[in-house]
DNA sequence: CGGGATCCAAATTGATACTG
DNA sequence: CAGTATCAATTTGGATCCCG
């Protein structure tokens, strides 16, 4: 009711700039799936469903990039070990999310896709 | 720390599939903008930045079909007068992202580009 | 195992022109 | 004014093959 609207929508705006980040399908996935703890590759691929190898790795590397995500090589022999974990940063990211997903999860027959 | 993770990971996840719906750059700004009550086609182009009138015209229509946002023909003569408005559901959206939106301004620094 | 490099198909977007 | 249509230009995604 009483909410200040700050101009986020020009596109100068660091908030959108940081909005538009995290707008990704597989970035709120991500996070959601690494809320449980530091996971490894192949772990969030199978957790993750849908999402392709390359995909994953793209957006681990551009959320480590954005301070979202930390990337730890536990070994260095070929059959590499590496687990990916939330920051502190990312991790403040559970409660706003949270309130999304509650959203979603409370208007099941909201966003019904209806034939054309 | 409490939070119980719905297999939201799944790709029938009806929860997931609403989410996929919402991480959408567009329309997050749209609904933001729309929360400042029914508005134009004009004047949501103009409010918000970047926004193209094909895209805006889109996302839009996919709102509305997805129940979130409501169109009214407010006269039939040639220069037509179109309101958008948001729907009961669309407004319930208001906390949850508000609080993502809270989270973007208060984390400027997080979700910088790094040059690679 | 993790992930870089490619090649290619598919989905998005931008820019214009046009209509009721 | 609001919106459709079209076409070119990107972006994005998937499928593979390969290497440390």
């Amino acid at each position: 009711m009483t909410l200040t609207i700050p101009d986020i929508l020009e596109e100068r705006c660091t908030t959108r700039q940081a909005l538009e980040r995290l707008a990704s399908k597989w970035r709120v996935l991500l996070i959601y799936a690494l809320l449980a703890g530091p996971q490894r590759h192949a772990e969030l691929r199978r957790r993750v469903a849908g999402i392709t190898q390359k995909v994953l790795t793209e957006t681990l590397r551009d959320m480590e990039h954005d301070g979202l995500v930390e990337r730890q090589v536990l070994k260095q022999t070929p059959p590499q070990h590496v687990e990916y974990a939330l920051t502190t940063l990312g991790k403040t990211l559970q409660e706003p999310l949270a309130a999304i997903c509650a959203w979603a999860t409370e208007h099941p027959a909201g966003l019904h896709r209806v034939a054309s």
